[in-house]
Parts: structure tokens; C-alpha cells; sequence
DNA sequence: TACGTAATTGTCATATTATGATAATTAAAA
DNA sequence: TTTTAATTATCATAATATGACAATTACGTA
């Protein structure tokens, strides 16, 4: 790590993590400031990330995210056996229960929300897909993590050490890995308020025949509609969607 | 043009242009091939972009566009202005005609559907956001083409010679501009079948005080459930919206 | 229209680093 | 294990990315 010269081709690319949902526009001037480049090389690269359509010029001489993303997000969409497959018992879900439905899948270290399909009253005014989410919080990254190898788990908790403690979970890695055992082996996990106040979720894992995580199925509702659910029920209608996806995608 | 010696950076970036929907999975090795590069190289460009998460590796050996593409989309949607405020008008829309409804935008040379708003009965298996749509053909691209500064469609006629002749447009420019101009003036474009076979569109254009375009919207169905359809109602009630989201947006 | 300012692109010498060939290593398969 | 393919490391060299500066273009204002 330390400051091992950092390629040109690396640093032109992290032009692109300055774009985020906050901060939607920037300036050439200020993509120099940020990456410690001049002027004129802030100007190529936004030039060349723009023939590529990553970046688009937005008025008055300031850069946005550029249409390509969005082409390049429909290919995704389109060749994830996953979301093919998903996408009918997900709605079946909704129909039955009322509820929200979300797919969710785990990237490396990142939980990002692929899908959702909304109920005739949503939840809330909602993230849908792409919405980047903590590791340790909510139904969905529970599952999965529940079902990664021991040793792909152990990873994660030594280099998350201070969200796994903000989150209120074991610090001991022994108490650790118990917890989510015992999720893996209920099957299912139901989050109430956990990602946030007013939310309720029950997740099930969906994975490959040899065992590896695709992602994590979820029904979504208002923590308070949820007095009069039959949980053991859900929670079965969830799994065996998650169980029917899995062996379509398999 | 000819060929310039094309720059690294730029070389790194073609490679998104490889992944398709019908091509979405690549190899290094085939990577390599394609942009006529050495295998080590090739590594080393997919390896940056697994960085950045522009891709991921799949399965056997094998890169696909990665999780990062969602999240860049994500942003673009919230943090989009025009799409933002056409939610709700689109909402409002299907509803009262149960028809779905589709948002546009034109990026450059681009024509790419931002937000689609299902009915009920959705008029296909659809395609969604993110579908690279012809320039020539459908409701979407003509208005918004037909309310461009005329020096920027003479640019476009240029460029689309064949692509012009092919959609049955007029080969000469005074004919060409003729025909958007009527479009102009009316106000709105009823395509029949112009896109599929099977699909009608009703479209308006939306744009800023200034006359520039944002995008454009429509108003799709099955051709035969227009034959009861009062064309001009139904024009003018996607005119009026169009107008409040432009208005919106200013 | 012309002017003045800011934004953007061009030029060029130099240092940086991207590249291919080859070798070494790792992962997967048998 | 052995064998094969996939991936990364090494290194000399050619390629090119970079910054300083200048030139040009775009843009708002008088």
C-alpha cells in the first residue's frame, strides 16, 4: 500500500468515485484539486471518460456521470441469470403478502440492493436498485454472510472490526462466527428496525447447488404491519421462493 | 482520426465496450484479441477495472461488468432533475390511461430510455432503462430531434445518412427539416408500429425555458388497443404533462 | 458588436510508466 | 501427487502521460 506510485490508468478511473449522490457535479478545475493533478490533465481525462460516456458535460462547464452507465446497467440487468430468474417469484411474493420484495446481491465487499419490486403501497420512497448498504446491518447481508466459507467470513471480520462493534455484534471471533451459524441454520433472519427505525425485513439466502452465495431474497414492510404476520409462515414463503430461484439460476 | 495513436487510457476504457447483452462474459485472453494487446496487458486492464469495479470476475476465468455500474446508476437516477420530478407525473399518467409510460433522454448522438412506469398490463416483456433506442425510429427521438437548434439536426443528418434512408426519411435536408418541423409544430408524434410492429406511441418533447432539450415522453401501448383511443385527448394530456415537468425542472 | 474574462485545448520537452517477452508462480484439473 | 492452464512478476525499452505555458475558444456583459 503505502504510496506505491499510483498508475495513470488507476488514477484517471478514480475521476469516477468523486461522482457520488451527493455530489453529482463536479468541475474540471476541481477533479485536478482532488486527484493532485493539473488543470490540463484533469481536462484529459474528463475528455476521455466522456468519449467513453462515463461523463457527460453538464451546464456551465461542469461534468456529470454520463449516459453510458446506463446502457452498460441495462446489459447487467439483462445477462444476470439471477435477476431473469428472480424477477416472477418476486412478484408472486409481492402478490401474496403485500409486501415489498428485494433482491440483494454481495460483491466482493459490498451488499448492493439488484432489484425490487414494489407492493401497491411501497414501504417508502424508495432506494431501489443500486443503493449501496452497510455489511453488518439489515436482513439480506446477515443471510449471505451467513453462508460465505469460514475463512471468506474471518476476512471480513478482521478488516471490519469497527462497523462489526457499531453494529452491536460479538467482537470475539468465536462468538462471531456462532451468531451467524445459528442464522445459516434457522435459514432465515428477521430484521426489525435494524437498517432503518420504521422498517422490518426477512431475508433467505440464495445460493448455487456447490453452496456459494448469490444473493439474499427479502420482503420488506413497515415495522408496525407487521404485528399481525404469522413470521414462521413468511418466513417459509420466502425460503422456498429463495429455494426455487436458486435451482433456476443452478 | 485516422489512427492517431490511440492513447492508453483510452485503450483501457474500450474494453467496457466489449460487454454487451448478448456478449456480457469475457476472458483476458479474449480481451487481449480484441483490442490487440499482449495477454499480461490485458490482466492488467482488467485488473484496474475489477479495482474500480467497473468489472468482476465471474466464474471459470471469466469478467463481466461488476457491481460498481449499479451504484454509478444509482446515483444518476437520484440525483437526475428530470427524472426526479417525472415520477409522479408519469404515475399519474398510467393511471388515468393504463398505458405505461416512458421518460427518454438524448446524450449526444444517444437516444436511451431513463425510467419506464408500468401499467398494469405492461405493453411487452420490457426492456426498461438503459435500452440504446435508433435515432430514427419511435416517437421519443423525433420530437426531441425536432426541437433541436437547427445547425445541431444538420449535424445529426450528416452523420446518419443511411440510417436516414433506412427509417424512410427524406434523403434531402430541406425535406428532412421540413418533416421535424411539422412535428414541432404540432406539438407531439404518434408513432405506429415504427419501433415494433406491435407498439404505438404517443410522444412530447420536454425541454427548458431556454428550448433546449431534456428528453421526451411517451405514452406506449399495444397497436390494437388504439383503435379506441381519441388521439388528440390523449395528445394533449401527455403535452400538458410534459410541460409541467419541464416546467418542474426549470 | 465588441470587449474582457474564464474555460478549454494545443505545444513541447521531460519524466513517467505502460508494454511485451519471458519467466515464475499460482490455481485448477486429472 | 502430476500436468496443464491461468495469472502475476521481472525488466529493459519504447511509448506516452504530464506540467508549464501559450494559444484559442466560449461566454457573459457593456
Amino acid at each position: 500500500m503505502s504510496d506505491k506510485s499510483i498508475s495513470s490508468l488507476s488514477r484517471m478511473l478514480s475521476v469516477l468515485d468523486l461522482f457520488t449522490d451527493t455530489h453529482a457535479i463536479w468541475s474540471a478545475e476541481a477533479i485536478a484539486q482532488a486527484l493532485d493533478v493539473s488543470v490540463p490533465t484533469s481536462y484529459r481525462y474528463v475528455k476521455l471518460l466522456a468519449d467513453a460516456g462515463l461523463l457527460q458535460r453538464s451546464a456551465e462547464s461542469q461534468f456529470s456521470l454520463g449516459p453510458r452507465i446506463i446502457t452498460l446497467d441495462h446489459f447487467m440487468r439483462v445477462s444476470d441469470p439471477v435477476l431473469q430468474h428472480a424477477i416472477a417469484f418476486m412478484q408472486e411474493l409481492v402478490e401474496k403478502t403485500g409486501f415489498d420484495c428485494v433482491l440483494t446481491g454481495l460483491y466482493g465487499n459490498q451488499v448492493i440492493d439488484t432489484h425490487r419490486e414494489y407492493s401497491s403501497n411501497p414501504a417508502e420512497l424508495h432506494y431501489g436498485r443500486g443503493r449501496p448498504r452497510p455489511l453488518f446491518l439489515g436482513g439480506a447481508p446477515k443471510v449471505m454472510l451467513a453462508n460465505l466459507a469460514p475463512h471468506a467470513l474471518h476476512k471480513l471480520f478482521d478488516q471490519h472490526t469497527a462497523e462489526i462493534a457499531q453494529a452491536g455484534l460479538p467482537s470475539e471471533w468465536a462468538e462471531f462466527r456462532k451468531f451467524y451459524s445459528a442464522i445459516r441454520k434457522t435459514g432465515y433472519y428477521y430484521s426489525n428496525g435494524e437498517l432503518e427505525p420504521h422498517l422490518a425485513a426477512l431475508a433467505a439466502v440464495l445460493q448455487k447447488t456447490d453452496g456459494s452465495v448469490l444473493g439474499a431474497l427479502s420482503l420488506v414492510a413497515p415495522v408496525k404491519r407487521m404485528a399481525v404476520i404469522d413470521l414462521p409462515k413468511m418466513a417459509e414463503l420466502v425460503m422456498r421462493a429463495a429455494r426455487d430461484i436458486s435451482a433456476r439460476v443452478s
